[in-house]
DNA sequence: AAAAAAC
């Protein structure tokens, strides 16, 4: 009997969170009445000011569960020079510049002064809007830094200090930056701390930077979405073949497919990806943390406005960035870590619609798809069979290596089928494909829906220009690597270095003697 | 077998 009346239980909207008319006002205008889960339990408590500890994913509306709070409490009080009132931490540029986005969206009926710190671009513009006085300042932790050992910034008039994607940033190592920026902060201030997964570390720092939170959890959708097709597609191993596979895998779903993000896993792939398939007339574009700074954001913005139909990305796109309405997603390369799985296709199949995902597999991504199909509970289909028919090719394709000598390196063997495998890759590849050489783009492209792909065309360009043919990492590169962010060791390769003299060669001995 | 983040 009881339970009858409160079936139907009156569904919380905005204006129940105690949020300011202006504030709401700006909801309203974006389209939306009723908060998601996340927001109905963290906004009101944020509002009270009190550390909130959210636990939660992206797409559950987080970002705005605390942008509206802040904005609310903000209304009070005023900025004073390069003390800003308010600190956002994000753990990449792209995720920074969508929270600015937020504020601008939520602030219209305010004045607020915000500054975007991140890398990559001058710093000239963002230290003028610090000495202006920032309502809210926004930022990566490296950019955040340099700043404030520059003077240019004082961190003792933050009242409100948000630490989003928890995790990633420890992923990404930059859990002593964090430790560092919250002792510039005054202990007064409320904290705001989400993340996705509560690792102990993560645990740890939770009790070191937050008092008596409140805790929200909103269902982590650990497992994959039920309304994103996912399906397994065999391949043999090579670059090559992988791109042909990806090529046909496209053409075969042109009609269902919007657009798409193609991840790599790495940055080369990336790059070489792109290319080959704008070589072959494909409407792509290509994103990751190489690249210029503009071209990233260009690529982005085009493929949001539907200018751009494939994006080539790593998994710098993987997380957090908000690309709504994806029709698929195709994993290029099989994610070294599970999680990255989950994250990529969730890019797809959002608020409900349909998604689909494929995954190109070779024989050596075995011990990855099992890690993947453990996380996510299920076995994942494959398309057209599994890959013991490709086993067998790509077994035999691989066998010459191993008898690898000196004179066989040239030319193609008499039996004509197998191509010795040299240093590089496969000649077959920069033949057919060219990928090496710079694109030239076509004069009579349309300039508006091209501007972005020319600009991350002329990035890689230069990008090759500016290191040429630069060597292998070393395998003392990736070990420093491993440990976080300081890669300041690494020294240029072309400057001579002259044993004996280390850093203090004296000058002229720098200059080439001439012949 | 990676990516990301400061000059």
């Amino acid at each position: 009997m009881q339970a009858e009346t409160t079936v139907e239980a009156p569904e919380v909207t905005f204006a129940d969170l105690g949020l300011s008319q202006k504030v709401l006002s700006a909801v309203h205008d974006a389209g939306y009445v009723n908060p998601t889960p996340i927001q109905a339990g963290a906004i009101p408590h944020a509002l009270q000011g009190k550390d909130v500890l959210g636990i939660a994913q992206t797409g559950t509306g987080k970002t705005a569960a605390f942008v509206l709070p802040m904005i609310t409490r903000l209304e009070k009080g005023r900025a004073r020079a390069r003390m800003p009132r308010t600190l956002i931490l994000e753990p990449t540029r792209e995720l920074a510049a969508q929270v600015e986005e937020n504020f601008v969206k939520y602030g219209k009926n305010h004045r607020l002064n915000i500054a975007l710190l991140i890398g990559g671009v001058s710093f000239d513009e963002q230290e003028k809007k610090l000495e202006r006085g920032a309502d809210v300042l926004i930022a990566t932790p490296g950019r955040l830094l340099d700043h404030f050992e520059r003077g240019k910034l004082l961190l003792t008039g933050v009242d409100i200090l948000v630490i989003d994607e928890a995790d990633r940033m420890l992923d990404m190592g930059f859990i002593p930056d964090i430790e560092r920026i919250a002792k510039l902060i005054p202990f007064t201030r409320q904290t705001l701390f989400f993340s996705a997964t509560m690792p102990p570390e993560i645990t740890k720092l939770t009790e070191q930077f937050l008092q008596a939170p409140v805790r929200i959890e909103v269902s982590k959708a650990a497992s994959t979405g039920v309304n994103i097709v996912q399906r397994l597609v065999k391949s043999k191993s090579k670059g090559w073949d992988k791109r042909e596979t990806l090529r046909k895998l496209i053409r075969a779903e042109e009609d269902e497919l919007k657009n798409a993000i193609i991840f790599c896993n790495r940055k080369v792939d990336v790059s070489e990806l792109f290319r080959s398939l704008v070589k072959h007339d494909f409407d792509a574009g290509a994103l990751h943390g190489d690249m210029d700074q503009r071209a990233r954001m260009a690529m982005l913005a085009a493929f949001r406005e539907g200018k751009l139909k494939l994006l080539v990305a790593s998994d710098v796109a993987a997380r957090g960035l908000d690309i709504p309405d994806v029709s698929h997603v195709f994993n290029f390369d099989v994610p070294i870590h599970a999680e990255d799985y989950v994250h990529r296709i969730g890019r797809t199949g959002r608020a409900g619609r349909s998604g689909k995902s494929f995954t190109i597999v070779t024989r050596s991504d075995g011990k990855y798809l099992d890690a993947i199909e453990k996380l996510i509970g299920k076995e994942i289909e494959w398309m057209d069979g599994d890959l013991s028919t490709v086993a067998q090719d790509d077994a035999e394709e691989e066998a010459p290596r191993r008898g690898r000598g000196k004179g066989r390196e040239r030319g193609r063997a008499s039996s004509g089928e197998r191509k010795p495998r040299g240093e590089k890759r496969a000649r077959r590849d920069e033949a057919e494909e060219a990928v090496a050489e710079p694109i030239q783009v076509a004069e009579e492209a349309p300039a508006e829906d091209k501007q972005a792909r020319r600009e991350a065309i002329k990035a890689d360009n230069a990008e090759r220009k500016a290191k040429p043919e630069q060597p292998r990492q070393r395998e003392d590169d990736n070990r420093r690597d491993r440990g976080g962010r300081n890669n300041n060791w690494r020294r240029e390769d072309d400057e001579p270095s002259p044993i004996g003299f280390g850093d203090d060669m004296p000058a002229f001995m720098k200059i080439p003697a001439r012949v």
